[in-house]
DNA sequence: TTGGAAATAGACAGACCGGTCTAGCTGTTC
DNA sequence: GAACAGCTAGACCGGTCTGTCTATTTCCAA
């Protein structure tokens, strides 16, 4: 069971890699942000990949709220609610604190597969997917699998532009593509469905 | 004039940044990887970041070459020169050494804006759009900015997705994507040249 | 009150980091 | 042969890095 001061180090290394990076930020620069010692992080975590790995997961689950959220104003609407994931992302986007998709960067530090910590990135990745696919399967689409696919690389590509242009037009941009792909996908579905009923 | 021996160092600098991350590679590594001296180095440049800035004019003179020799094989036939950027990349993203998109890593590493190398990758992401869109324009794209903003988050985002799960499988996705962004574009053009022209 | 879990507070080790400096070597041009 | 540009070969500096260790303190349940 985690305690209050591991759960608040994990709080406060995200935080910080999550700003300055991986590989730029210091296990006592963490330790003196946190106001924890050393000696509880070595208690809590094996090694500085331990802590970068929890503070991944707990990114991970934030994520997976943020996406519920994003997605509950429009319930029984599938087109909706994969283009409010979009809208969310410009409000997202905007944010200070805002520096990209943790995972991308996570992987781009650690480039070996075999590693846990880009492991965690593949595993994400795969996790927005299938979130996309429900969606895409609800919103009548031809090929969910491909569509999901499709705008998995949407968001990702998305928030790496965002990051690197310092604004939130991709966003926007992501949802006109969205939407466009969604209704080609659909229409298609819908075309092949009415030739083989007739 | 640059010399031999800064073409040499910066050539093993970029292989080794792009490899293993800006902030995880060190100067005494590149410089024994390169076999040149610390002094070599500081001669002609100032400081790390100098070079790494070096390293990404050299990558973004490479990837243009590359973008030029993608599309060639089709002179007269825009959206096959789009789509067939998506075909070199899926070609690029299963080369061993194949690590994501250098910029927006370099971005993820250096944050601040006003920081020259997040500077270098925020021109590259702008070369690309550019790029893409004169394409769009001669493929009859009725909004060619927004479609070759589109395209470039595809590609963006098919670049880390390959890069995060290890697979060349975002290219062909992202190609897909490409085609159905494309034609979109180009029949509601044509629908609403046919339309005024009546 | 006591015992134990959890945490603190560094010191320490060995390695690595970016950058500066000195002395010397090599190759080229005049 | 001399002068000079470019390069080599580290030593050195001050700092940072991850991880280990010891001694001590704090808090809480029994």
């Amino acid at each position: 069971m985690p305690s209050a001061k591991r759960d608040h180090l994990v709080e406060t290394a995200l935080r910080l890699f999550y700003r300055d990076g991986f590989h730029a930020t210091g296990i006592d620069t963490i330790l003196r942000e946190a106001g924890v010692a050393k000696m509880t992080l070595y208690n809590h975590f094996r090694s500085k990949d331990e802590l970068i790995l929890a503070a991944l997961e707990l990114r991970d689950e934030r994520f997976r709220a943020w996406l519920d959220a994003a997605i509950a104003p429009y319930p029984d609407d599938p087109r909706e609610q994969i283009l409010a994931i979009f809208d969310a992302a410009e409000t997202l986007f905007q944010q200070d604190d805002f520096n990209g998709c943790a995972f991308t960067r996570a992987c781009g530090e650690f480039r070996d597969p075999e590693c846990s910590i880009h492991q965690a990135g593949m595993r994400h990745v795969c996790m927005l997917t299938d979130f996309l696919e429900d969606l895409a399967a609800s919103a009548g689409a031809g090929d969910p699998e491909s569509l999901a696919r499709q705008l998995a690389l949407l968001f990702v590509g998305a928030s790496a532009a965002a990051q690197v242009t310092c604004s939130c037009g991709p966003a926007h941009c992501g949802r006109c593509a969205a939407a466009t792909l969604i209704d080609a996908s659909v229409v298609a579905h819908s075309s092949s469905r009415s030739s083989t009923s007739n």
